[in-house]
DNA sequence: TTCTTTTTACGAACACAATCGTATTTTGCT
DNA sequence: AGCAAAATACGATTGTGTTCGTAAAAAGAA
């Protein structure tokens, strides 16, 4: 009963679940660490960032000991899959095909991608 | 040298970019017409919206008779683009493959979708 | 002309995201 | 025990997106 209503994550709270994606778990001071090579901000911002996302039911917390360690409580594939339908829904008509074109076409794929997108085509034909 | 700097419009604004980009130009009260289909708000929330959008630059307004007219003033392809570029950045570790297969994954694609995507798809491998 | 309708303009209110300063608590060191 | 470092909790501030109420201006109808 959790993940089933749509939470749509904040650009900075996504920052942070990238992080916990990453890691499976972290606490505030290694995702802080991470996030402060890219961008620059406090470590009570990111605390405050991870404790919002708590109760917002983002993420998972284990606060029986002192540091807490926080876990993500969405899972990649599933919040990639809420918003790329938001997406097409608000700027593709409704048309899966057509982000994938826009997405070949903005960018030259390497061989190896080319590939994949193949075989999963292939899947499909049959 | 107006869209080469990175406008970023909000949920709302996409919306009424939608109508501008659908009809070429509207009113307000056109685009309201519209949006009130779906959603539901104000007649001056709608207005005060795209008087917003004019102030930053996302339409352009024609206001020499009475009842103004506004047509966007970015394409719909160079902000597909931009969306999608950044949701890569920020949901697929900057992978434009791994979206297109999440995208093809997460529903079924017609056969003449697939033959658009194929089609694509060799004009790449030569 | 006078009244009603339509449109724009302006500003206020509300919600929420993001940031940080400060206080409190806990841990570990001397 | 006493002190310093590290962590959490709390509240305030700022910025921005969204909504709407009201006023002013313009157009049209009676």
């Amino acid at each position: 009963m959790n993940s089933s209503k749509f939470l749509k994550p904040t650009d900075s709270e996504l920052e942070i679940l990238q992080v916990l994606w990453d890691r499976g778990e972290a606490t505030v001071r290694e995702v802080h660490e991470e996030l402060t090579q890219t961008k620059d901000c406090g470590y009570t911002t990111t605390l405050k960032l991870m404790q919002i996302m708590f109760d917002k039911g983002l993420v998972l917390r284990d606060d029986s000991s002192r540091t807490h360690i926080y876990r993500p409580n969405i899972s990649k594939e599933k919040t990639q899959k809420q918003l790329l339908d938001k997406m097409v829904n608000s700027l593709f008509s409704g048309s899966h095909s057509q982000l994938v074109m826009q997405a070949l076409g903005s960018h030259t794929p390497t061989r190896k991608e080319l590939d994949e997108i193949q075989q999963l085509l292939d899947q499909y034909k049959k």
